[in-house]
DNA sequence: GGCAGATCATTAGACGGCAAACGACCCGAG
DNA sequence: CTCGGGTCGTTTGCCGTCTAATGATCTGCC
């Protein structure tokens, strides 16, 4: 078993349960920080866009926001221009979240990179952005 | 947007689009490769144990084992003295695959990393590892 | 020897992801 | 003005993962 890959992916598993964990805190399951985010960014985007902008497919949103319209984060309304589009525009409920979970976000990121000194951080943030350059040259 | 965080994921879904990329060369979804892995190493092991060994819950490998049953890699067959055990068992199928497979593997490793040199090969791991380390303990 | 508690696998149901098929809508070329 | 091709969102169906509930079996204690 490759060191790296299974590493990466074993790393992976866990960063998954403590950001599960840190966003059940505010009522979220994991994914659905990351539509917020991106709605945080800019409201009212597309689900085509905002797929763009999480790097997954279009399907995968529409499904995130029929739970998030269900629970009261969200809601959709047909763009006027273009009835193809779907916009999705946060509720109060939803624009609420924003500071607690960007502060948990935080927090995280804080405490899984504790133990490593400056220089390690740096490294760490310029190696891995190298393979994942490497990785995306690949799969594109 | 934490740093980190942000950088990690990313990288794992490119690394996730070409594993599934190369296990499909062989006929098997992403996951599978795992748990054949686990055989691999020993065969007969319960799926308790398998999940275990994978870091995944055993529910996680029950759904694995029916699909991969269907497909003809392996069998289930009861503990003859334990009679609530199940072992899991390569078929001829799943034992052939054993070369294809980790060879893959190895080239995908390869070529993720091939951009780094070997100090910073070292210290990607280290480091890595090191957060691997903090995380666990946070989860636990 | 029998029953209560522990141990296993399985089932049920939810979520995040993907690909493929479908349907509604827009727009530009005739 | 129309019609065909392109652009969207949605639906469907699969895989991997989790938690919670269920059911079967073993084991140790009385």
């Amino acid at each position: 078993m490759p060191e790296f890959l299974d590493l990466h992916s074993r790393t992976t598993k866990v960063l998954r349960a403590l950001a599960d964990e840190a966003m059940r805190a505010n009522g979220l399951h994991y994914g659905q920080h990351h539509l917020l985010a991106a709605l945080w960014e800019q409201d009212g985007r597309t689900p085509g866009e905002v797929a763009a902008k999480l790097h997954v497919t279009t399907p995968t949103v529409v499904k995130m926001a029929d739970r998030m319209t269900a629970s009261g984060l969200l809601v959709r309304r047909r763009d006027e221009r273009d009835n193809r589009l779907v916009r999705l525009w946060l509720t109060d409920a939803g624009r609420a979240l924003r500071e607690p979970v960007e502060a948990g976000r935080r927090d995280l990121e804080e405490k899984v990179t504790a133990e490593l000194t400056d220089d390690e951080r740096a490294a760490l943030l310029a190696t891995l952005a190298k393979v994942h350059a490497t990785a995306e040259r690949l799969v594109g």
